[in-house]
DNA sequence: GGATTTGCATGAACCAAATTCATGAATGGC
DNA sequence: GCCATTCATGAATTTGGTTCATGCAAATCC
């Protein structure tokens, strides 16, 4: 097997896998397959020609070898990621900036926490929300108004940008309870036809549910707007009409019993963010950083979120 | 141009360049071409978008951020290597051993310091020399009697051993002062025959001047033997006979014009060095640690030593 | 008690990164 | 000027890390 000598990867993995206890969650922080993990893992440990870690108890529990090199990884990262801002800032001179462009209304449940997470990393850092919703976040890049841009699809073979995977979660159908679709095993296109749609005040092209489902279908149903998720669900709880929304950003409610849930589609409907970030900027420490934040935060903070693949 | 995250192998290499002062002599330490860490060392300032170090001076002046970056080493290095033995410990239970058989009469000279700073980073492994010549070192591994064999032919393809490189060096001629053979820009096999030849007592298989000049020639002189260096030298100076030693060995005595060296081949003779190490112990921390121990002090201890390319 | 789901391992295929190879330009000594 | 040394560069190559496609085992569900 692989010989490798000790890494800062293999540190950092570690780590990722005790603050998620298994293999495949530890693999979607760190935006890699389960399998790259176990693969890593295991040329770690004949490496050292033993094992780091028990695969069979749930959350997995670390020998006394693994944990020593989690203590490694405590010691080290944060050093890691101190030296390498201020290495950053001897380098540029003065603080990077970084202007976020957002597409997305319920995208400030886990963006508020990364920001702050980043800021607490990065003081020097210039962060800030580009205001009001743009139809074309990525335009924004190439005027240079703003630095990383947080859209819905990822259109490869943009000139100068690249699109970082940010993660993947179900979009589910919002009904009153009780409300007759319930009784489906799932909605089809159809069953929105005859029903007012409540969304936020964007254009079509941002909703997934109008984009991938309801659109092919030739289907428009009645639609009224609102800002505030909260507003969206009052509305539905009051037989108003239906919504579709991220999975995690409505749990509470049905947790709750405020309103119930129904899967869109057989297999459910995916939405997928990923960061658009202009070249120039690809893999500036901070950047990098940021990235991690984000995926981190969501991932651990919020329910049914997966890595995209 | 590549964006791969900070890794350890990046601080190495800073750290060996501050040793050597510049990228070809770090290039050795690390057992790398000089290109491998040029191309490195790029793609680390792309990553941060800065110069690193100058490379117009010598020794090589870093840069505030090649700096921090060297902070980082100094700081995470040691304890890397601490967390290493640590590891090492916990997973074997016991403290390892290293049994070194040599073949080479003068390898003590450089081996003895490796083995003492081996002695110091990892004071549990037992370190021992198989005492005695022995004709075939590599099998003392096989027979499990020894660990690590110091040979001066990698032959490849050996069941469970590999043979890691450790250094190449100039094989000179030792000639009395004043002798006729060193006006001669260098030495042909000829030139050997109605001298005496004064060796080590060992097979000539482990002559590289018999099995690699002399005996393709068909020419086979006279010979003395003795065991140690400076009695070789000795009645080399008093004209019982020539010598073939290594330049380094005999450095100091050509320097004090004891003895003249001449050249041997028109290319001059090359003899290398590489550890044998079977299997079951490649890529013990102790043992990677102790292949790097050996590099480095040959390489900054004598004179003319050079890496295998 | 099947049946389904979840988590990990494994080998092959794939792909990217790291290294080497071959070479050229620049510098410093003699 | 010429030789030796050092570094950069681009292409070829090797290494090894990741993914893909599976299989298996253990837990969870009707």
């Amino acid at each position: 097997m692989s010989h490798s000598p000790l890494e800062l990867r293999h540190l950092r993995t570690l780590h990722a896998l005790r603050d998620s206890g298994s293999l495949s969650r530890a693999a979607q922080l760190l935006n890699l397959t389960q399998s790259a993990l176990s693969h890593q893992m295991k040329g770690l440990e004949d490496h050292y020609g033993g094992a780091l870690f028990e695969r069979k108890s749930s959350p997995l529990a670390f020998t006394a070898a693994g944990q020593r090199l989690l203590e490694l990884a405590d010691a080290l990262l944060p050093l890691v990621a101190h030296a390498e801002r201020d290495v950053a800032r001897r380098v540029q001179g003065a603080a990077g900036s970084l202007r976020i462009a957002v597409e997305c209304h319920t995208c400030f449940d886990w963006l508020m926490p990364a920001m702050d997470a980043l800021r607490a990393a990065w003081p020097e850092v210039e962060l800030d929300i580009v205001s009001g919703f743009h139809a074309d976040p990525v335009g924004l890049l190439h005027q240079d108004r703003a630095d990383l841009a947080i859209v819905s699809e990822a259109t490869e073979g943009e000139n100068g940008v690249s699109f970082e995977p940010l993660f993947a979660f179900e979009i589910v159908a919002v009904l009153p309870l009780g409300h007759a679709l319930l009784a489906r095993p799932w909605l089809a296109a159809a069953d929105f036809a005859g029903h007012t749609l409540i969304t936020y005040p964007v254009p079509d092209d941002m909703l997934d549910l109008v984009r991938r489902v309801l659109r092919p279908a030739g289907i428009a149903p009645a639609r009224r707007t609102t800002e505030l998720t909260v507003a969206m669900l009052q509305l539905v709880a009051s037989g108003r009409g239906l919504a579709a929304l991220p999975l995690w950003a409505v749990k509470s409610y049905l947790d709750r019993g405020y309103v119930a849930s129904q899967r869109i589609g057989e297999q459910g409907l995916t939405g997928e963010l990923f960061a658009a970030v202009p070249d120039r900027l690809a893999g500036r420490p901070y950047v990098a950083e940021f990235l991690r934040l984000m995926r981190e935060t969501s991932l651990l903070q919020l329910s049914g979120v997966r890595r995209i693949v």
